[in-house]
DNA sequence: ATGTTC
């Protein structure tokens, strides 16, 4: 008999239907990191796609703490702003061009005010207001259908009304810490170790970081759009959190804010709010914050034609919309296609106990990048 | 994912 303890594989508790889009390659990474040691319990959601260190779409609750299940964008999340701005008086390509704003971000007094006093001072205000890049975007929308009109009216939501959605993180702040800690993650670190502390508190900060940036990033929309936001919830999906049971790591998996998650669907696709109710502790209090990927990134360069007609076809939407993305890369890895339809990912949840719609949304400008020459 | 990657 050896000394090394008994090691059981996790639970892993799938929470989508046999026509769900999943890729095997996510499901063997489900099963290794179910492997891990002090894995205690999985739970996979309906836009499972394959990651770089585990899968997209899970969350995992374990005795160890794993960097790589969160990844570089420590606190990337969802959040949902309400517009006082009537829809008459959204004019797309006006609003379109005054979106550019973003590129500049706060202006570091503002950024630096928004940070004191808490965690995320210790990163200071440089690139808050940022979206970044990849599947980050924030998206102008009209409310298309109230699903559950009792819980939208007490949001303050009719239907026609613009909203806002924003998916950004922690920017470089999270991505530092995660480099910083490169090569001493593989095997988990023990909570109460010093590697354990040291994470912790930068995640913990990055967090609150990114949490502002979103706010940060409102702010300067609806400054740009001669309006005000107000938040009506703000979901993270990549971030640890300390449980009575455990450290539940959460991948592409969403933390409800309040009883409410935004599930994104952008450019060809609805996005949709979510009511969250306890449901199932298998679920490990989380939901899907998007359609999740079909088709990796270099997949998609191989789908699409580089021609321009193609191109400019990618910048409306079937909902009359634009996209904003001048960098023709980003365009094509981030098309529409690119992405699981959001309304089969919505069922699934629903089916399982674990999301109500409560309002459809549909893309009216999203902002990706207006900067030239980018790769 | 990334004050971008030798």
């Amino acid at each position: 008999m050896g000394n090394s303890p008994i090691r059981t594989p996790a639970r892993v508790c799938e929470f989508y239907s046999d026509s769900a889009w999943i890729e095997g390659r996510a499901v063997e990474q489900l099963h290794d990191v179910a492997d891990w040691a002090g894995m205690r319990a999985v739970a996979a959601f309906p836009d499972l796609h394959p990651g770089r260190f585990g899968p997209v779409g899970g969350a995992f609750l374990a005795d160890r703490i794993y960097p790589q299940l969160i990844g570089p964008d420590i606190g990337c999340g969802m959040a949902l702003f309400r517009l006082d701005l009537p829809r008459r008086k959204l004019k797309l390509d006006k609003a379109a061009r005054r979106l550019q704003a973003l590129e500049t971000g706060a202006d570091p007094a503002t950024g630096a005010a928004a940070i004191a006093g808490t965690d995320a001072a210790r990163f200071g205000p440089y690139g808050l207001g940022t979206l970044g890049g990849g599947n980050h975007f924030c998206e102008v929308q009209v409310v298309d259908a109230l699903a559950d009109p009792t819980v939208a009216s007490r949001l303050g939501l009719q239907a026609g009304d613009l909203c806002l959605l924003v998916h950004s993180g922690s920017r470089g702040q999270g991505a530092a810490v995660f480099s910083g800690i490169a090569e001493t993650w593989n095997d988990g670190f023990a909570p109460g170790s010093d590697a354990a502390e040291t994470y912790v508190a930068l995640h913990d900060a990055a967090q609150v970081w990114a949490r502002t940036n979103r706010a940060l990033i409102a702010e300067g929309a609806a400054e740009a759009l001669r309006c005000d936001a107000r938040l009506i919830c703000d979901a993270p999906h990549n971030h640890l959190e300390r449980r009575a049971d455990g450290w539940l790591h959460r991948k592409g998996a969403a933390a409800p804010d309040r009883g409410l998650a935004p599930l994104a669907g952008s450019r060809d696709s609805l996005s949709y709010l979510m009511a969250v109710p306890d449901g199932p502790p298998e679920a490990l209090g989380s939901v899907s914050h998007g359609a999740g990927r079909r088709y990796d990134r270099a997949a998609m360069h191989g789908r699409i034609p580089r021609v321009k007609s193609e191109l400019e076809a990618m910048r409306q939407t079937r909902f009359g919309g634009r996209v904003i993305c001048t960098d023709r890369d980003l365009l094509i890895e981030e098309a529409g296609s690119a992405y699981k339809d959001t309304g089969a990912v919505l069922r699934d949840l629903e089916t399982f106990g674990l999301a109500e719609e409560v309002a459809a949304f549909a893309p009216l400008i999203t902002f990706k990048t207006s900067r030239e020459g980018r790769r």
